[in-house]
DNA sequence: TTGTATGCGTTATCAC
DNA sequence: GTGATAACGCATACAA
């Protein structure tokens, strides 16, 4: 038998609209010694409000759905992490859901969450489409897509993403810099945006130093450790002369580097090894990993803020629209040299590391 | 303007009831001819449920809340996504709520969740006790406790752990039958059982084999393994003789690890290491790290299922109640020897990994 | 200032 | 087998 706001505004000897009243801080005002009783009635039974029911009648949840390719993923991990402490801060709360790169997984979490009515949708998609972009847009519900570019998103609300193809370059400019000739590369799935703006970084890099980036020195694989290790190994095997590895992820980068204590390479004087995304787990490698960073915490809390953005003029005037949302929104990339490039690895410890840390 | 039942009854001739009855399969029959021409009205208005309103109704919100102390840990991040799969599996869907080991954001995002109306909460404590059990217990919500015990837990319908203790003296044992004598350990917060455990069970091992275990080997430090660094070349540098180490957490030996590299001492030769959750990044570390393994997933998917249990449970009685709740289920834990001891590391690849994997 | 009444979209209990 | 109707808990417009 759960406790309403009819058995408050009895206790309290007044109506249930007075006890909203002073619950929501209006609409209207309430004689301040009825708010003192109602608020006793409160306390006395341990009332709580009904979220659900104060949702179906506002037509607002103040819940937020995020779809993720897989939170077990460092960089996604960091992501969602952001995305969660922005929606926390602005007082929504999170419902979230693993695609694990299955986009009907995917489809099957949009469609529930829409409805659940979230009142937004974070979305970083695990397909080259987003398969629910039909349904997001017949619903209304504002979403953003975060970290992955996609075609074909007419109704979003925003698209964030990090400079891809320049931080390709970037990495590779800094293994060329190091007086490294011969640098391979390591991708992932080729249906990903972001992945092959990254070796076309690359290839820009390579080419612009008169190097040309051939095919047998690029191996394609999963964003996974385990997958990346192998594509390494076979690519190190298959071309003996590489000096240099730029991998288009920090994930593939543990897998690089454990494939070079493997075939008993040292890194970097043998190999050296630049990678990309930034995690945290990159700066306490053995070596450290050099990377081009992201801002992920900048981006994840954006995604949010553009999507609340989203919401509210919905709530206005649904009519409006924001300044061009299908102009993605581009987020600088920074080179952070540690021990795997050649640079001097610095050790940062973690005392220092709070101080200086998120926030 | 949404689409509602009255929509689709109207256009199919029929009345809302009706649909339900179609669209929930029950709780009455529907004749065949009606059902087509409802199913055609909800194919043509592309009328989809709305599930806060079920829920309202139906007093079942099919969600439940995961409260975690910070999905960046990996080892949280695979028990979070463990839960999620079973969540999904069985038709629910997930609230997620990082805690950070702050125990006001703990209590807030259990009070959320209530709020919400989850039919029931998994949570992994941040603190030594979990402050918002009396609410739990007041709001008649099913929740269970996850990978860490705690005291004063009266409605629990079940806490889940795995067998801390005898995982930390299989991992000294081992190190012990390494042949090395001078073992440290680096430990986690004091306030948290499962570490003090742990800790145990390395005097135990000790002890068993006519060593002290000092306080001056043991550094207690965060989860973190930039704090775990630290820590770990405290204690390599004020105990020179030390030449093993167990290291609690896994994330806090990839500290140790480097701290190692650091101070120019090999691993394992110089000082063997042992470490204790078993998360996939474990087995790629350079050396892979001999780690003592939990059924990360096993603990997940039977603290779910013990859940679903209890929702079902006080579905159908109230009163009802499971064989004694407060009594943990403990599960096994096993070693997995990798070269971070002296044990031959294995390589395991990312084809026979994925064949052998999850499910 | 306060109480009353209606509706949010569903579900389930009614008579038919 | 079917259609009307009440209720879930809350928010607000409206009458008092």
């Amino acid at each position: 038998m759960p406790v309403t706001r009819r058995d408050v505004a009895k206790l309290a000897g007044t109506s249930p609209a007075v006890v909203s009243y002073v619950l929501n801080g209006g609409p209207r005002g309430v004689a301040p010694e009825t708010r003192e009783r109602v608020l006793a009635a409160i306390e006395e039974l341990g009332y709580r409000p009904n979220r659900i029911a104060a949702s179906l009648r506002r037509n607002r949840t103040m819940t937020i759905g995020l779809v993720v390719p897989d939170n077990t993923n460092p960089y996604f991990a960091e992501l969602a992490h952001a995305v969660e402490d922005a929606a926390f801060d602005a007082g929504y709360t999170l419902l979230l859901g693993n695609a694990g790169s299955d986009v009907k997984r995917e489809t099957s979490y949009v469609r529930t969450f829409l409805d659940s009515r979230v009142d937004g949708l974070v979305l970083i998609p695990s397909g080259e489409v987003v398969a629910s972009a039909g349904e997001l847009a017949e619903s209304g519900t504002p979403w953003v897509v975060l970290d992955r570019l996609v075609d074909h998103v007419d109704g979003v609300a925003g698209q964030l993403v990090s400079d891809n193809r320049h931080g390709g370059r970037l990495a590779t400019e800094h293994l060329l810099w190091h007086g490294r000739t011969r640098i391979g590369c390591i991708t992932g799935p080729g249906h990903v945006a972001n992945f092959n703006e990254r070796v076309l970084g690359w290839r820009d890099a390579l080419g612009g130093n008169g190097r040309d980036a051939t095919a047998a020195a690029l191996r394609e694989t999963e964003i996974s450790r385990f997958a990346a290790r192998d594509a390494a190994r076979d690519l190190l095997q298959a071309t003996p002369g590489i000096d240099g590895v730029f991998a288009v992820t920090d994930e593939q980068a543990l897998g690089v580097l454990r494939a070079l204590m493997e075939l008993g390479l040292r890194c970097p004087d043998d190999v050296a090894l630049v990678s990309f995304d930034g995690i945290d787990a990159s700066s306490l490698t053995t070596p450290g990993l050099s990377t081009v960073g992201q801002s992920i915490r900048e981006l994840a809390t954006s995604g949010v803020s553009v999507l609340l953005d989203a919401i509210e003029r919905d709530d206005d005037a649904p009519a409006e629209r924001a300044a061009d949302p299908a102009r993605p929104l581009v987020f600088p990339v920074h080179l952070t040299p540690r021990g795997s490039c050649g640079c001097p690895d610095v050790f940062e410890s973690a005392t220092r590391r709070d101080t200086g840390g998120r926030r």
